[in-house]
DNA sequence: CTGAAAGCGCTTACAG
DNA sequence: CTGAAAGCGCTTACAG
């Protein structure tokens, strides 16, 4: 199956490859009649141009490359990520991009994927997602001149554009709603403390607390698994002076607490409020059914293809209005039992 | 950020580009020493090959495409993708074959995109998923000549190499599980029905039946949804001969059951058993643990990437060995009550 | 408005 | 064992 080349075009058309690029390519140099025969052409053979060659001789590899590290095994749980992909993927394939998807374990591996992603050229910029507080990646994306995006927020140690979405509005807005029901004892089960977003919504949950005058709340650090939802929420109910409301920095971990309250007699809502951090069909599937912070993560997907193109474009890339998170009340939070 | 190309690797070995490339590519024709030489300045300055001028020479992309059409909204709760596109990517990226990944909304699109994508020599194969009965992608496929894997089954309809899991052995033997624990009256909530999976478990499912000499089952055919899940339970459920256990063809819509059991005042596992057809986290976070259908589906990404290489490499194609469906008893599932 | 030519970074027969 | 040369399919100054 020979596919079609510009050359086949120009020796239909009666004229000189050249023309036929500058044709194809909108630029100036071909007379109206003669530019609408070859398109008429093109379009009738199906011709599409070979990315190799332009990639080649324009020096742009027409793909973008997302290198996800995350443990394989908790992906398949993060409904995240799949609507992030088909956000970024969905407006990058409008202007014919592709892209180039990597998993990695680690940070580490993540670098190496890149260098050679970048040193194949196969790539003509990169989104970085999962931002850590102090982040290996960054430097060697600045060192190697790789355009990118980060997902998650600037940052002072570097001057890559990015995308986010106001962390620290969504918790305070959470924990108003908790407080505005009579909760005092707040407490707060976080994502793995490496995350730049848990370090930030973790100050935002303890300024909050701090404006309403609540005692000093605790948080748990924890690394998303179910697993450690079930013994951090173990631990917060076994206390004392349990919390009667906890936040937690996803989805996975709030449905997990269902579990553990119903174990240790704990009623939600009536003795204990559950709010989670990510919405995802999950959070309605269990009974009670979880009030969530929700926000559009497709759109964000969107957004950071937008900001990618510009930076790839050379356009001072123009952060767009973040896609605002808002609280999904549902069955799991209730005013605290007196 | 000029990145460096054999070129300079010859400049700085004193040798021509055609030793640099045989010596690179490990192909007779420099002595050892040279050979060594260069390999050792190919790795200190960083050197790797431009994707885009060896597609161009030697005529192969270096890239496989996924295309998968399901709608976004859904997709998010698909966890089989993300654990399936992470072992067939895995695999590729282990032979320095990137995955080219495009989301759609229904078959004309995934046409359309593969034909762009093969057309502008992207990919040097496709990965097909879900498979429709009659599938408008294969004859397309075909005809381009484009190389491909199908994930879910030879069919009659195609010459096209596929992997696979036993889907009759997998629901056969949830069905020899409720039987031996004595139900008679088993339904079934299945998938899309114009998918060619749906049809095989549905057909495993009747002849299980018949085999054990149970009444002709229910069957209803879905989307796959959490709604459509929850309006096929209560209409099963409203049933005067209601069953006593329901197979479903995923996840979420075996979670959904248990709670439309619950607000009809159905008891699961003691008066309902609930099967779910696919294992995920969602399984062990709701209540009562739901019984599974589980299957390494990364091992299955990875299996399809094998193929797809041998596919590539012009190996005639060997189905390895599919991997195993073994149903996993958690709690949803026990004797019926007399 | 149009054509001939060089070049992008490789691979690969083909001579020496 | 090694080098000079053509070619992959485009783009893009540069002449006409």
């Amino acid at each position: 199956m020979k596919r079609p080349t510009i050359a086949e075009i120009a020796a239909r058309a009666g004229v000189s490859i050249s023309a036929v690029s500058y044709a194809l390519n909108g630029r100036p140099g071909v007379s109206d009649a003669t530019r609408r025969h070859i398109l008429a052409i093109a379009d009738q053979i199906g011709w599409r141009p070979s990315v190799a060659a332009r990639s080649l001789s324009g020096s742009r590899a027409h793909s973008v490359g997302l290198v996800i590290a995350w443990p394989a095994d908790t992906l398949g749980a993060e409904p995240f990520f799949m609507r992030f992909i088909a956000g970024l993927e969905g407006e990058l394939s409008r202007r014919s991009i592709g892209l180039l998807l990597q998993f990695v374990d680690d940070h580490r591996a993540a670098i190496d994927a890149m260098r050679r992603c970048w040193a194949e050229r196969r790539v003509d910029g990169m989104v970085l997602t999962d931002l850590w507080r102090t982040d290996s990646r960054l430097p060697v994306v600045e060192e190697l001149g790789i355009p990118a995006v980060l997902v998650g927020g600037p940052r002072a140690d570097s001057r890559l554009p990015s995308v986010w979405t106001d962390d620290t509005a969504a918790v305070t807005s959470a924990v108003d709603y908790l407080v505005a029901l009579g909760h005092r004892r707040i407490a707060r089960v976080a994502g793995l403390p490496a995350l730049e977003h848990t370090q930030v919504r973790i100050g935002a949950f303890r300024a909050a607390a701090r404006t309403h005058g609540l005692p000093e709340p605790q948080v748990i650090e924890t690394d998303f698994t179910r697993e450690a939802g079930v013994r951090a929420t173990r631990t917060l109910l076994s206390r004392r002076d349990r919390p009667t409301a906890i936040m937690y920095d996803n989805d996975v971990m709030a449905a997990a607490a269902l579990n553990v309250a119903q174990e240790m007699n704990v009623a939600v809502p009536d003795e204990l409020s559950v709010v989670a951090g990510d919405d995802s069909q999950l959070c309605f599937l269990v009974r009670p059914a979880l009030t969530a912070l929700a926000r559009d993560i497709q759109a964000y997907g969107v957004h950071t293809a937008r900001v990618m193109m510009d930076v790839i474009d050379g356009r001072s890339p123009q952060s767009q209005p973040d896609t605002p998170t808002r609280l999904v009340v549902r069955a799991s939070t209730a005013a605290p039992a007196t």
